[in-house]
DNA sequence: AGCACGCCGACT
DNA sequence: GTCGGCGTGCTC
């Protein structure tokens, strides 16, 4: 029995001991004399224990008698430091949040007490009383009120289905193409969940998105108190939205992936928007995946999920197949006379290209100048060129703490590895050999962008990637400078893929996609395909049809060709077989160990070491392979590589990594940390890279 | 993870 | 002669 499991047996006075999470990945709790206040009602409540030389907030699991433990391993009664404080600023964390947060911690190998107390805001896990937040009421935004629109059919059809099944859990792919009108279905859903009298949760997957999805709601529920949650909103605004959804004050929650652990005692319906988004995986910490706790959590509550894509992963698809999420589709756009843009694929093998550009989209791009109409130029790539070389002894502009190159960024003349982020400026002449004849490889969107300008002088072009958009702020500035239409022409990366809609954009060309076709990466085409498909969307909304053109030297290639027909099952059915051939997941459960040292080969050695930690014949489900060094070896000037653990079956791999990962921290409960020579390691479970 | 203690190099 | 490097050990 796992002693953090919270106790709630009712017990007799004196309530002696409490069992307290504290964030450190640790034991699974520390026990503590009771102050004199405790009672069994206190499980759930913070409270400001010492710790170590220090005080710490930590959460209390269980209150127990001081002597009526039968826990064989519990420390004695003479050997416990007193509880300082027990916080009643907010009301208990309900069970089903710590067993949230308990699940996350068991099944992403971390600790209990790091998953629970990494789930609340800091404003309210500080230990002195001055720097703690004050809790106040959540501010309300005001604004206009928005009308409900009519449903298209699909729209209706899609409701209808989804209302039927909002008592208990259900878990429901909503598929619907770019501007199939999947947000207006969300509002339908919370209103009827509102009118329930239950919360909302509301999953996005970028801050970028929120506001908009924020005004859009508080529009339509102008009365209903709705917070958000990401990593912007200020410490203390954190800190009261938190406290309002658990007291019920909030209604609605949207947030980023850190929202799913938001205490809701009356949560009726979750929503997850863009479900196949990358970005739900946490990469710090504890590695866990937003939309899928979501789901669990859904089902953990007796509530329906929603998990809405135009793209969606192969990993929900494929539960679709199987029978544990139910499909449904809105095939058509929202606008009645709106149609899918026209896709064309341009090969370039014969062509001759200026600046990576064909006279096709040349051309193409000049029609959207004669009328007037706004183009979108879409390259994956920023800076002037990826990489900068010598013609006359070849030297290349690596990186000297990374296994990478250097990128040219032209405005400020600078080199700059996108990795760790060294920067120094252009040499004037290759430091190896002198010569002055340095050539830019390659293209990014600077220089994209000033090709552009040399073709259309008279074109008012505008460059959007994270390097004038470091800031939601400058990013809004631009969304705004987009829509107010005094653009002609777009250049950017991924980033003008979502967002707001640009009403006048009705060309969009593509450059440089095939890199992702043969990508080591395997779910590089998934991602890519997501990316294409939700930018040619950008194209032609309202009664404008869109014209897409997609420059490449693989126009056969599968993924193009789904693209081609918008043939979203197909690539996913596509994609699913390729996995199922590979034995890759969601056909296997998946777990890596990553480690870092200066020495790559103490890292292997470190890798091997902990490989043989554990007889294999002892999980015959189970297949370690060998360890390898990552594809980006070095970072930041450490070595780096990884050992993958797989398994057809999650359950077995769950068991393995219980069995081996102690033995690795010598049983300290410990699921990342230091080993000798310097190594630094730690366990991702469903790794979405590897 | 923090944080303290603990023994070996280049500085006020 | 001290500030500080990070190795190792502990936290109820």
């Amino acid at each position: 029995m796992n002693k953090s499991v919270v106790n709630q047996d009712v017990l007799t006075p004196p309530y002696g001991r409490l069992r307290v999470a504290i964030d450190a990945p640790l034991a699974a709790s520390f026990d503590y004399l009771a102050p004199p206040d405790a009672t069994p009602a206190d499980i759930g409540l913070r409270v400001v224990v010492p710790f170590g030389t220090g005080r710490r907030v930590g959460l209390i699991l269980a209150v127990l008698s001081l002597d009526a433990d039968l826990d064989p391993d519990a420390p004695l009664a003479a050997q416990l430091k007193v509880a300082e404080t027990i916080l009643r600023d907010l009301p208990p964390l309900p069970t089903d949040w710590v067993n949230l947060c308990l699940f996350a911690a068991s099944y992403y190998q971390a600790a209990p007490g790091e998953a629970l107390l990494q789930a609340i805001p800091t404003g309210l896990r500080k230990p002195d009383p001055t720097k703690r937040r004050a809790l106040k009421h959540p501010e309300t935004i005001v604004g206009r009120v928005d009308a409900r629109p009519v449903l298209t059919v699909g729209q209706a059809a899609v409701v209808d289905q989804l209302s039927a099944r909002l008592e208990g859990y259900s878990a429901n792919l909503l598929f619907g193409v770019t501007g199939s009108g999947k947000t207006e279905v969300y509002l339908r859903l919370i209103e009827v969940a509102l009118a329930r009298d239950q919360q909302v949760l509301l999953l996005v997957p970028e801050i970028n998105l929120t506001p908009l999805l924020e005004a859009r709601v508080t529009r339509r529920f102008p009365d209903v108190p709705v917070v958000s949650l990401h990593s912007e909103v200020t410490e203390a605004a954190r800190a009261r939205h938190f406290a309002a959804a658990l007291n019920g004050e909030a209604r609605i929650v949207i947030g980023t992936r850190l929202a799913v652990f938001t205490p809701m005692p009356e949560l009726g319906l979750i929503i997850v928007d863009e479900e196949h988004d990358p970005a739900y995986k946490q990469l710090e910490g504890m590695r866990y995946h937003a939309r899928d706790l979501a789901v669990w959590r859904a089902r953990q509550r007796g509530v329906p999920i929603v998990l809405g894509s135009a793209t969606p992963s192969p990993e929900s698809w494929a539960n679709v197949q199987s029978g544990r999420y139910q499909r449904l589709d809105l095939p058509e756009r929202a606008y009645a006379d709106a149609v899918l843009p026209e896709i064309t694929l341009l090969d370039t093998r014969r062509l001759t290209l200026d600046e990576g550009l064909s006279a096709t989209l040349l051309e193409e791009l000049a029609q959207g100048l004669a009328a007037g109409e706004q183009s979108l130029l879409f390259i994956n790539r920023r800076g002037y060129a990826p990489v900068l070389t010598c013609t006359a002894c070849g030297w290349i502009s690596n990186c000297r703490r990374c296994a990478a190159h250097r990128v040219v960024h032209r405005l400020d003349r600078t080199l700059r590895c996108h990795h760790c982020g060294d920067t120094s400026p252009i040499p004037r002449q290759c430091p190896d050999c002198g010569n002055a004849d340095l050539r830019p490889v390659g293209r990014g969107t600077q220089r994209v962008e000033e090709a552009l300008q040399t073709h259309f002088p008279q074109a008012r072009i505008l460059r959007v990637d994270r390097d004038v958009a470091t800031t939601r702020k400058q990013w809004e500035a631009l969304e705004a400078q987009i829509s107010s239409q005094n653009v002609d022409i777009l250049v950017g990366t991924q980033m003008l893929a979502k967002g707001h809609d640009f009403p006048a954009l009705t060309r969009v060309g593509v450059v440089g996609a095939d890199a992702g076709l043969f990508a080591a990466d395997w779910r590089a085409p998934e991602r890519l395909f997501a990316q294409l498909m939700q930018v040619a969307g950008r194209a032609g909304r309202a009664d404008r049809p869109g014209r897409v053109i997609v420059q490449t030297e693989h126009p056969e290639h599968p993924l193009y060709q789904c693209l081609l027909r918008h043939d979203v099952p197909g690539f996913l059915t596509l994609e699913l077989s390729e996995r199922q051939r590979a034995g890759f997941p969601p056909y296997a459960a998946q777990a890596i160990v990553r480690a870092e040292a200066k020495q790559l080969e103490t890292v292997l050695a470190f890798l091997q070491r902990i490989r043989s930690l554990i007889p294999i014949d002892q999980h015959p489900e189970v297949f370690i392979y060998d360890p390898v060094p990552m594809r980006m070896v070095r970072l930041a000037g450490r070595e780096r590589a990884q050992l993958l653990v797989e398994s057809p079956s999650r359950l077995a791999l769950q068991a393995f990594l219980n069995d081996w990962l102690p033995r690795i921290s010598q049983g300290k409960g410990t699921t990342r940390g230091h080993a000798p020579g310097g190594v630094r390691w730690g366990v991702e479970v469903d790794p979405l890279e590897c």
